[in-house]
DNA sequence: TAGTATT
């Protein structure tokens, strides 16, 4: 008996390693009143495991964060917003690792496949950095048992259109990784946002070159957009609302006044590509805001003197 | 022959 599911508690997936809690609950903020977010993390390393359950108190806004941040570009991730199902033993360890396909082998293909055997949440084959398959992929059931009848099914033969046999097993948990890596191979940032306090600069990996809190940085992967004009009540969701449909976002930050908290009138946009950028600027520059403010947006590198105000 | 989807 399928237990019916709760639409007002989405799940995110495939969300940029150095994305915060904060900025998850941020993000979502946009949609509607957000009672809890929380991004999953390693048990041991704390690193986030790239997805997040947010939690609505409105079904409604729910759906609007689907339908609005589904698809969502940031850094170099398109997350992925759904309904959450109900959380229960049956639907844990149902994912499959797939190895021996034909080049030509589509996630479609596997879904077509796999298909008898179960309801798939997703499927995915993997690609060089040439778009040529690796041969290899991962299916997600929605339950173990449908994953382990396609092992007994599938794994050692040989379906129409293979050449060689087709492995199927159960894929590794972030635990079993490699072997031998010692301390956690991990490489990413951990943003460190304006806020007071962060408990964790001991142990966070850092590199100058891709640390881009400060908004005066700007290489090829990151475009610093000045925003000024802003509201006064002006959140992070807003620069999110309004710079995400122009390509992906490599972190917002609103400046605030220290004691009441609120926007100084301006913030920063940082974005990957050079293109998507320039485009957003020349969208939002002179957009209104309401209340007749119209924003100034800009390059934060262009060194125009502007002293107005 | 290896990404990361169940709190």
């Amino acid at each position: 008996m399928a237990e019916k599911i709760d639409q007002s508690n989405l799940i995110v997936n495939y969300l940029p390693q150095s994305m915060t809690q904060d900025e998850i609950q941020s993000l979502f903020s946009s949609c509607g009143k957000v009672i809890s977010c929380k991004l999953v993390r390693d048990k041991n390393s704390h690193h986030s495991l790239g997805y997040a359950f947010v939690k609505y108190e409105d079904v409604a806004d729910a759906n609007k964060a689907i339908s609005s941040l589904n698809g969502l570009r940031l850094q170099s991730k398109v997350i992925k917003v759904s309904y959450a199902r109900p959380s229960s033993a049956a639907i844990k360890n149902a994912n499959l690792y797939v190895s021996g396909l034909p080049l030509h082998y589509t996630h479609q293909d596997l879904d077509n496949l796999f298909g008898q055997y179960g309801a798939i949440i997703t499927s995915k084959v993997l690609y060089d950095g040439n778009g040529v398959s690796r041969g290899v992929g991962f299916v997600r059931y929605d339950k173990r048992n449908e994953a382990e009848a396609a092992i007994l099914a599938l794994n050692k033969t040989l379906p129409n259109g293979f050449q060689a046999q087709l492995t199927v097993k159960f894929a590794n948990t972030p635990n079993q990784k490699s072997q031998s890596s010692e301390n956690s191979d991990y490489t990413d940032i951990q943003q460190s946002y304006g806020g007071p306090m962060r408990h964790q600069s001991s142990s966070v990996r850092y590199s100058p070159m891709a640390a881009n809190d400060s908004p005066a940085n700007s290489n090829s992967n990151n475009w610093c957009i000045f925003i000024y004009n802003l509201p006064q009540d002006a959140e992070d969701s807003l620069l999110y609302q309004l710079f995400a449909p122009y390509g992906a976002i490599n972190n917002v930050k609103l400046i605030r006044e220290l004691n009441s908290k609120k926007c100084k009138g301006y913030g920063f946009v940082n974005m990957v590509n050079y293109e998507e950028a320039y485009n957003a600027i020349l969208h939002l520059n002179g957009y209104d805001v309401g209340e007749n403010r119209l924003l100034q947006v800009s390059f934060k590198n262009n060194s125009k003197k502007t002293s107005n105000r």
